[in-house]
RNA sequence: GGAGCUGUGGUGUAGCGGUUAACAUGCCGGCCUGUCACGCCGGAGAUCGCGGGUUCAAUUCCCGUCAGCUCCGCCA
């Protein structure tokens, strides 16, 4: 989203409040403190203030010289005239940006015509009477205001000059007023805040973990958590009942602007508390954090959808429900033409699925060549298309159809002339895939920033896992399956409908859960599918397999990616925005140089000899 | 692992097979008593990311490489 659109209530520079607030962000001023730079307001006038700050800018008019000082309340301008003390105007000419200033003086209301109304405090100044310098600073790389375009690179580098400018204190102080009010709201209903082991045992399945040598145990490794799962679920057995945890989470797998190898989620579980109380409780939580940060009223229930009806409808498991353009099926026509890789598809069991783009019959050949590369690019073998046109079709595949299954296709898709129709035909969900994308790509430029939540349900307990040849866990291994469907888990699994859910808001994942197994039997049966022996089961998971002998509650509970939730409350396209000290694309650290090789020393303790060496060329062994 | 985009004074950009490499801002010096992106005058500041190739000549074209970003694969 660009800058422009951001939520005006939490990003705005200045608002045209005369009242004293909070710093920006929304954090309490603090009680029996004295106001900050931008809390200062014209009641103040005649009062002595001393302030401390940076410097943002100098203004030099000779004799008579002005500062904006910035705290991370704001902005207020001070001034120093030469008129009076020499000393102290000599030094406050020698105050250059970004300089660290104690200053005291008295605060006055300005003239009529001296009043600034783009800024709070723009009705008053303070008139320096002592100035001390604190710290010096060079010139800094990049500018420290709001709406900077500087590179990336240098931003990374130099975090704790991008963290100065106000945006960027009040994504801190919206993520830090997000955590609180999801402690508080959990705190209301009876969940304990735990903190679970950073330093655990690598289990297998799900992302490559980060690995973390041991010295007392040379050649054995710790493994850092990809989420606090089997600790959740320990604190069930353990009789906790509720649990939440603002927990860091590590994967080793390769980034995106939506990724970080260290990310935060909203951790929750519980026992006895079933899918349904669950979900209101969910429910109840978006609707205070939107309420209390974004002044939104979110509509509630929130709707749900099968998982399968998903995939049917959008082609997708996480739908945008903002816009419309739902997939049709399209087979029954296709059925009775000629087209036979429509057939082919449709005798394999597969279906024939359409995608209506409005106003897109305009697109020339060479758009929808392309169209078609990229519909290859997501895993199609092929793009056929059809363009309604007044009183006829444009399309290669025409010829293949009679008028009449023309018109039934027409029909489905409800087309008007200069529509634009997508097929897609094979596996059915592979098909709807291809098409969900293409989907998103037509979606409508000017989508409404309002909040569209969506439980998607019934997802499947196993998928198909065509690298490893076998099933994997749609979920996690300790998904249970539906209890009904549980007579199919080794007859056909694939079938096996589980208890997890995700939680989808403008078709971004907001999280996913589940109830949990808490059988025994279940839980080595669903090992079994996954290929795991009871051997490989106990050497792996045996402290689980225990624990559900020891009178294990029913239990269950869902993650949700912070970083994300904030991102969007934000409206930043990346999580990077809203973490204090990202890492790059490369997981690397531009501002300490993480990762980086150790000494020889270290290694030796560890047991441990590095093969070969990265591009930079760390020290030899 | 693969693809695309970006890389030019401190910063943001322009540029082009032959330029004294342009503009803005910042920086330094001077002037300035009501500015608030202050103004005016002057000045310094760039081996055009790095390496190789093509060419009489490369910042410009080609190849490679590095870094950042985005996407695909991957992320139970």
């Amino acid at each position: 989203m660009p800058r422009e659109e951001l939520p005006a209530r939490l990003l705005q520079k200045e608002a045209c409040s005369s009242s004293r607030e909070g710093p920006p962000g929304g954090t309490a001023p603090s009680a029996g403190e004295p106001p900050g730079c931008g809390e200062l307001r014209a009641a103040d006038a005649g009062t002595e203030v001393a302030l401390n700050g940076w410097v943002q800018r100098r203004r030099d008019h000779g004799g008579l010289l002005f500062i904006d000082l910035r705290d991370r309340t704001g902005l207020v301008q001070v001034v120093f005239n030469s008129e009076g003390d020499r000393k102290l105007f000599a030094a406050a000419e020698r105050l250059r940006s970004e300089y660290v200033v104690a200053v005291r003086g008295e605060l006055r209301r300005r003239d009529r015509d001296q009043v600034n109304p783009v800024l709070k405090t723009g009705e008053i100044e303070l008139h320096a009477a002592h100035l001390e310098i604190l710290n010096r600073s060079k010139t800094p790389p990049f500018y420290i205001e709001d709406g900077l375009h500087a590179d990336e690179n240098l931003r990374l580098r130099y975090r704790y000059l991008d963290l100065r400018r106000p945006e960027n204190y009040r994504r801190l102080a919206l993520r830090h007023r997000a955590v609180k009010l999801i402690r508080d709201y959990l705190d209301g209903r009876g969940f304990l805040e735990i903190e679970t082991p950073a330093l655990t045992r690598s289990t297998p399945e799900g992302a490559r973990d980060y690995l973390v040598p041991s010295r007392g145990s040379p050649g054995s490794f710790y493994a850092l958590p990809q989420s606090p799962q089997l600790f959740k679920q320990l604190l069930m057995v353990g009789g906790v009942e509720r649990y939440f945890q603002i927990a860091r989470c590590f994967r080793d797998e390769d980034l995106r602007a939506d990724r970080q190898p260290e990310f935060t989620q909203i951790d929750i579980e519980a026992s006895f508390l079933g899918q349904e109380r669950l979900f209101a409780l969910m429910e109840g939580l978006m609707t205070r954090l939107y309420g209390e940060l974004l002044g939104l009223e979110l509509p509630r229930p929130f709707p749900r959808l099968p998982y399968s009806e998903a995939i049917s409808r959008y082609g997708t498991d996480k739908p945008d429900l903002r816009f419309g353009m739902e997939l049709v099926d399209c087979s029954a026509p296709a059925r009775e033409s000629e087209f036979k890789i429509f057939r082919a598809a449709l005798e394999a069991g597969g279906a024939v699925k359409a995608l209506r783009v409005p106003g897109k019959g305009s697109l020339s050949r060479k758009e929808l060549d392309d169209l078609a590369a990229r519909a290859v690019e997501y895993g199609a073998k092929g793009l056929a298309w059809l363009i309604r046109e007044e009183g006829g079709w444009r399309s290669p595949i025409a010829k293949f159809f009679s008028p009449g299954q023309l018109e039934q296709i027409g029909a489905l898709a409800e087309a008007v002339p200069g529509d634009l129709l997508l097929f897609a035909a094979g596996e059915a969900a592979a098909g709807s895939e291809v098409l969900g994308r293409l989907r998103l790509d037509f979606a409508p430029p000017e989508l409404p920033n309002e909040p569209h939540f969506l439980w998607v349900v019934d997802f499947p307990l196993f998928q198909y896992d065509p690298v490893a040849k076998g099933l994997s866990a749609a979920h996690h291994p300790f998904t249970a399956p539906r209890e009904e469907d549980l007579p199919l888990l080794e007859t056909e699994p694939l079938a096996v409908r589980s208890q997890a859910y995700d939680l989808v808001l403008n078709g971004v994942e907001l999280g996913s859960g589940s109830n949990r197994i808490h059988h025994r039997e279940t839980q080595l049966r669903v090992f079994r599918q996954l290929g795991l022996t009871e051997a490989a089961a106990m050497e792996k998971f045996s402290f689980l397999l225990e624990a559900m002998e020891y009178g294990a509650p029913p239990h269950g509970g869902i993650a949700l990616g912070l970083d994300r939730l904030v991102a969007l409350f934000s409206g930043d396209e990346s999580i990077r925005q809203v973490i204090a000290f990202p890492k790059t694309a490369a997981g690397t650290c531009l501002l300490t140089g993480a990762p980086a090789a150790v000494s020889p020393q270290q290694l030796q303790e560890l047991g441990l000899a590095v093969k070969s060496f990265s591009k930079d060329g760390g020290p030899g062994c």
